[in-house]
DNA sequence: GCCCAGGAGATGT
DNA sequence: ACATCTCATGGG
């Protein structure tokens, strides 16, 4: 894989990626929109404002800090080998398969504060009103940036509800105050997947799903496997097991995959999700 | 009108 | 530790 920066364009020329797939249908990201022909994606990552270029053989970012280079570097991802990973996976056929299937989905890693922000509005919600709320948090940001721990601290419960984000609207006012009065997320990638966890936990709004989805697309953890209503009904029916509860299945996903589990499961979530393999209904 | 959505929190056992 | 209920809101 090439990188090439010049006047403010960054390429990256020789790797697979799917824009669309990964930065908007994976339900990662809720921050990006399509635009022209489909093959520009904009969007304001940490108050970086973007434009994304869909290429034959990889992707260009427009209007970019050379000293953001590192920044992206991490954004999409690109210091891991996906090939290792689908290779990781030999054993379960099922899941070597979905891997196969979606050979340019890549897993982000986002900011911590804004991806806390998008995974407690994900509550018990459906992915086009995330993105609709998500878009209307912004209002309460800076020139279309996600509001900051203060800003969004300095937000009434009413004014939440406001906009639509329901019974959520107290756990972002009791997180962001939390926040600002001094709870590191960037502290959290250095600790160990399970005390990472525990510490997310006692966020208001966090259970272990939005924890776990905070660890695989924002703090590098990996190995976090985050299990909501699709990836609980593919994992019965896909690796039929003795696991009872969610927790159960997170521990045998895990035992399964190890480090590559959180990789795999976004595959096997957009297979599910996309019909690319049967998922009866039970 | 009913059911569902990348669930969390409170309560009861 | 586990089951059950409630919590807004919009779309199918």
């Amino acid at each position: 894989m090439d990188a090439v920066f010049s006047n403010g364009i960054l390429s990256f020329i020789g790797i697979k990626f799917d824009a669309r797939l990964t930065l908007i249908d994976s339900a990662q990201a809720f921050r990006w929109t399509q635009t022209e022909n489909e093959v520009c994606f904009r969007a304001v990552i940490d108050g970086r404002k973007v434009a994304l270029v869909q290429q034959k053989d990889g992707f260009s970012l427009h209007g970019i800090d050379e000293e953001d280079i590192p920044f992206w570097w991490s954004y999409f991802d690109l210091d891991r080998d996906y090939d290792a990973v689908v290779n990781s996976c030999t054993a379960y056929p099922t899941a070597h398969r979905a891997m196969k299937l979606l050979p340019g989905l890549r897993v982000l890693n986002q900011p911590p504060w804004e991806t806390l922000l998008t995974f407690i509005l994900s509550a018990n919600n459906n992915v086009s009103r995330i993105r609709k709320l998500v878009s209307q948090l912004d209002t309460f940001g800076t020139n279309g940036a996600a509001p900051t721990p203060e800003q969004l601290a300095a937000v009434s419960e009413e004014q939440l509800r406001a906009i639509g984000c329901g019974y959520r609207a107290p756990y972002l006012v009791k997180t962001a105050q939390t926040v600002k009065d001094g709870f590191s997320l960037d502290e959290l990638r250095q600790l160990s997947y399970d005390d990472a966890h525990k510490k997310l936990l006692t966020l208001s709004g966090v259970g272990d799903k939005v924890a776990d989805c905070v660890q695989l697309f924002s703090l590098g953890h990996s190995e976090a496997f985050p299990v909501d209503v699709w990836v609980e009904r593919l994992m019965r029916q896909w690796f039929p097991s003795d696991a009872k509860g969610k927790r159960a299945i997170v521990r045998q996903a895990r035992d399964m995959f190890g480090k590559n589990a959180g990789i795999v499961q976004q595959s096997l979530f957009h297979c599910a999700r996309l019909g690319l393999i049967e998922l009866g209904t039970v």
